[in-house]
DNA sequence: TTGAAAGCGCTAACAC
DNA sequence: GTGTTAGCGCTTTCAA
């Protein structure tokens, strides 16, 4: 089965390909009598004409095809998944609608070579949760080329933008909810190291107060020294574990997830807005129209958009 | 700054873009003085020159990319997500070893407009939870161009592949689990309609005592009916909010998520092996490879690897 | 109002 | 051992 070009049609409506463009395109200072016009939407209609995005691409510079680069899972606990689903969604949705598509790869866990996806001819790059230095190592790659947005990390480069949930303000809604100061802190799992690093300097606890996710005998072990006192968790998933070990105190949970649900009714809840993917996509799609321009304030905080008091 | 194509570098070394691309892909029928490709190997190394994938693809007419198309989530369950980035997952690593990029993109809920994701020349597409319809569409936009699998589908068709939980050992093995013949069935919530009729026969139980999910409530109060009595549930998040409502009886869940950890220790699991994205992975190589050829068997069945027996 | 032709970056058949 | 060239499907300038 032979594919419909701008040629065939050509031929079809005995007309060159020029024509055909201008018609199908509906260039505004070209002047087409409403017969040829008719005569070649006709055909075009009849073939099931397709439009040719890679040779588009290739003329025009421009793929329309953004690159989403996500950690290698393996190792991660199972909710990681989660996370980065909730931000490919919403990244999606803004995107595609804009007319970009996402390309996804999986950033192998050595990172021994950069996916071939950046070989592609992308317009930008979103990474999550990536480290500094494979952040660097990506850009250097693209030279100065493309817009790239880094999600969940903790890069502070004037040069980029990223997206992060405002922890601070969430500690405090947190513990304004608890109605107590929290005793303790449990911190979600993150590939890049330094998010960890961010949220411990930021929370100002006491360092014994502090726990990361390794396992659940760790958690276990962390939530027996706080027995009945009141606490913060990171991440929604994090903090269904810790209701299992921890039915005693008050937990609040900073829903980075983008799932309350998941632990409503048994834990109070302070959400960060989704809407900060959308403004990621809205400077990605600025960048990409006028790389030139300068965006000043490049770090995107996801606020807290809400949350359940417990009764 | 100026791209870096085979031309550059052919200034650069003073020969032609012809010798460029033959030492830059190792062309073996070409012999070449050791003189020549060291020059421009230097060249391209030093110029930091990447191939254009897109220009290849549209030489050769295969773009290496693999069109994803989820379900717009917008009024299904929060876990939908979850699902489906599992199986995202699955397949990007497979495929990404084998050279292919997954591109994703959203069916909008109307479904008044295939995504424009279709005008690209995809070698492949895989559809997630897509009914029939929606399949068909698709498939009559390609003509019969190319390979398209479906997960999570109820399409029965000789002409497509599948991949589908095994319903049927999952239910057997539940009930070998629990001790007992389960009382009552939790179907999850499908954009799928098929799907959720497909099981419904399948388990062969009467009417009353299976439920799909549609909000908490309804759960609840179906759930009231059976307090104490053994059943079985699809999905592990559905069944962490049935274990909520229902801690009296034994509750097993089919695990179509791939994280039985949500539920460990408190419900029955029987997991549902991802091996099966690899299959489909595979199939999704060989069509595109020999797309004439005819695959049997065009069910991959995902099949149950271990689970969880309570003490 | 329409068409010819160059060119986006690359490959490969063919010529030298 | 290396170069010339056509062509993948499309847009766009320029000429008719």
């Amino acid at each position: 089965m032979k594919k419909v070009t701008m040629k065939v049609i050509a031929e079809e409506a005995g007309v060159s390909v020029a024509t055909v463009s201008y018609i199908l395109n509906n260039v505004n200072n070209q002047s087409i009598s409403a017969e040829t016009r008719e005569r070649v939407m006709k055909a075009a209609q009849r073939l099931n004409y397709k439009r040719n995005l890679t040779a588009l691409a290739l003329k025009s510079g421009k793929s329309e095809l953004i690159g989403v680069l996500l950690p290698d899972q393996t190792g991660e606990p199972y909710w990681a998944r989660y996370r980065y689903s909730q931000a490919l969604y919403h990244l999606g949705k803004h995107l595609n609608d804009a007319g970009y598509q996402l390309v996804v790869s999986y950033i192998d866990p050595q990172f021994s070579k950069l996916p071939i996806l950046l070989e592609r001819e992308l317009d930008g790059v979103f990474t999550l949760n990536a480290s500094s230095s494979i952040f660097h190592r990506i850009s250097k790659h693209y030279g100065v080329g493309i817009p790239i947005i880094g999600i969940d990390t903790s890069l502070d480069d004037p040069l980029f933008h990223t997206v992060v949930p405002d922890f601070e303000a969430g500690i405090e809604e947190a513990a304004r909810r608890l109605g107590a100061e929290p005793q303790f802190l449990l911190i979600d799992h993150y590939v890049d190291h330094g998010m960890t690093e961010q949220i411990r300097e930021m929370a100002g606890m006491d360092e014994k107060r502090m726990h990361v996710y390794s396992s659940a005998s760790e958690l276990e072990k962390f939530l027996a020294q706080y027995s009945g006192l009141p606490g913060v968790v990171i991440n929604e998933f994090l903090c269904e574990q810790a209701l299992r070990f921890d039915t005693a105190g008050r937990l609040a949970a900073l829903c980075t997830s983008g799932c309350p649900e998941l632990i409503s009714g048994r834990a109070e809840t302070v959400v960060f807005d989704a809407d900060a993917y959308r403004e990621a996509a809205e400077v990605m799609i600025q960048y990409i129209a006028r790389p030139q321009d300068h965006y000043p304030n490049n770090h995107i905080l996801q606020k807290i958009v809400h949350g359940e008091t417990l009764a």
